[in-house]
DNA sequence: AAGAAAAATAAAAACGTTTTTATTTTGGGC
DNA sequence: GCCCAAAATAAAAACGTTTTTATTTTTCTT
């Protein structure tokens, strides 16, 4: 018996036809049965589900895609940018995808990812997946302060969920981090501690959200009565050879920072190593305040003060709102914007060394 | 004209019936066209390929995979462990998609991915890829002694790459590192330098390529006519937290050890953490070699001696094999193990401080 | 011009499932 | 037992594309 139950997982693939041949009931009746349709009676049912049972059927996701016009996909793009030597570039998007992942368990929806290299790349995948049905919904980051995929997607009524938010009003799901408030706080803590000189490491100013640090890092300035030290923003691509460049660029300067505000654990990481090689100490000679999406910063050495959003929880809330959407809920009641937790861990004033105000 | 071209995108989406009512040819004639079949006259297949682009059509992926029984998707298997709150795991994922995302790209396939929590979740993955057409070949990695899902795999004749071999005499296309090859020259170069108490920084023994690295690691020893410290080698979820917990149950012994071989990044960033955190000097009072899937020991403090092999490399091969494969290439054709390139950053023997033997 | 063969196109079938429409069966009331 | 309505099941259609089979058109030779 054993040996013949696998046998018969051997066979060809068992469809609805070869339960029609087994049960003796039509095709229709069997596809209403196993999708717990009340219009089949229930004797017929226990005969059905037993004959799928024994030949381990299950339904081909190509024919229900097919008829149903889902695809039964969640898709995600993930931004790899060409950055130098392979190095850590989007860390953060395993526990994205994982926290997505977390959301779709137990539902129909499966995963699909599309590595996108730069924005025309994005807005190209966007518009095939909505073209070819290659997935009923869309989560994407890396969000530009005018963004062509928004656009797109909203004009088409297509499913998705933002992680971030561009500058223009208009309606649609989204999550995002307060980076207006982590800039702010960040920096504002430093000008507590006394520092004048404030680099802020930086994306692109393409990107939605490196305006938000910008108005946030400016806005502590201003409301301690102070000038931005505006040629202290840096931007860049977010790698750790960035961070370090930063660093070594900006510490060669008559009127070089006393702190450094970092936007995730990559470039803070190249800002270590940077101080590193250049014979500064953290907390001595230079104060440093990361961003952690994956907590690594209570890692280095010495564990450096940092805001913290578990990147993990972002991407569940990706996944759950996306499912809402994909079910035809109102894009307005899908926003979520979270304020990372202060860990600190160092001093804002080079442990005392200077002067507070 | 361009508003009516703009007009044309907001109906309903083109398919084959559409540019047959457009171009009064049959259906059959026009799917023959759009994929170049010679049977089709020049002059009719140019009256397709302009309505074709008029109407923006692009050919229904459910359709297509109904009829063709391809799903035209590569999945990929990506382990995300219950490690402790959602720190640095698996981060070198993002780079094994890209590459593979690369292979993939100009072809017809897309990729999916599969989050999966551990091994007996990597096989009900399987299993149901296979079973519902969700894909049409399969890429992962962990690959346990006795792997169930290379089993399966074989026994399916379905299209699959494994990273990392199973310790059984199976023919399936595979990519591995040489981890003995490369435990063996990291554990040589210590015992070289004077070390004689080495731990080993390693993933649990279910892994295959574990009992490599053990295997790599008590060769070296033996070649050096010594016995390999058993005691010292550790077992864990590759996670930073597994990396410095080692090291801090490790140097409260007795016998501590003086050296380090790390598995990957994260366990050498925890144990640089553990180091500094028991006021331990890199280099002084510990010797530590890292093995890198990105290129980040560079960055540590100090620069790490580490066996360096891009993973995105890995990732490619991945993908390439992976398409050969569902061509239906011979497996025995696609196998390729990589030896990693030693980078020195740092010497072997605490900059002079232990006696050459 | 007629006939045969090749080229080109159309009609039919296929893929596997779900949904809509049609038909049959069952149960209740008289 | 008959009639009607509800429940259950079957038949037909649908989804969009590709492939197989059938038919028509064109070209070449005599």
């Amino acid at each position: 018996m054993a040996t013949e139950m696998h046998r018969a997982r051997r066979a060809p693939t068992p469809t609805i036809k070869t339960l029609a041949e087994m049960t003796g009931y039509s095709i229709a009746t069997i596809s209403k049965a196993l999708r717990e349709s009340p219009v089949v009676a229930p004797a017929t049912r226990d005969i059905i589900y037993k004959a799928a049972r024994e030949v381990g059927y299950q339904a081909n996701a190509r024919g229900m895609a097919l008829r149903t016009g889902k695809s039964f996909q969640a898709a995600v793009l993930m931004p790899v940018t060409a950055a130098r030597d392979y190095e850590w570039d989007g860390v953060e998007y395993t526990q994205t995808l994982s926290g997505i992942s977390q959301a779709l368990e137990g539902t129909d929806y499966r995963m699909s990812v599309h590595v996108i290299r730069d924005a025309a790349d994005g807005a190209d995948a966007a518009r095939r997946i909505v073209d070819q049905g290659l997935a009923d919904g869309l989560i994407f980051s890396g969000i530009l302060a005018e963004d062509p995929r928004i656009d797109l997607l909203v004009a088409e009524h297509f499913p998705f969920v933002s992680m971030g938010r561009c500058r223009k009003e208009l309606d649609y799901a989204h999550v995002d981090i307060d980076n207006e408030w982590a800039a702010h706080a960040a920096t504002a803590r430093l000008v507590a501690g006394g520092h004048r000189r404030i680099a802020l490491v930086n994306p692109e100013r393409r990107l939605s959200y490196a305006l938000d640090r910008i108005d946030g890092f400016v806005r502590a300035f201003r409301e301690a009565g102070l000038d931005a030290p505006m040629d202290l923003i840096a931007e860049g691509d977010l790698s750790t050879h960035f961070g370090r460049q930063t660093v070594i660029d900006f510490l060669q300067r008559d009127d070089a920072p006393t702190a450094f505000v970092c936007i995730n654990e990559s470039t803070t990481l190249g800002v270590l190593s940077g101080l590193g090689s250049l014979g500064r100490q953290v907390g001595v000679d230079v104060d440093v305040i990361a961003y952690d999406d994956i907590n690594v910063s209570a890692y280095f050495t010495p564990p450096i003060t940092t805001f913290y959003q578990p990147i993990e929880v972002l991407g569940r809330t990706l996944g759950q709102f996306l499912l809402r959407r994909m079910e035809g809920e109102d894009p307005k009641a899908l926003r979520q914007v979270f304020r990372p937790t202060l860990i600190a861990r160092q001093p804002d004033n080079l442990g005392g060394r200077l002067t507070q105000n």
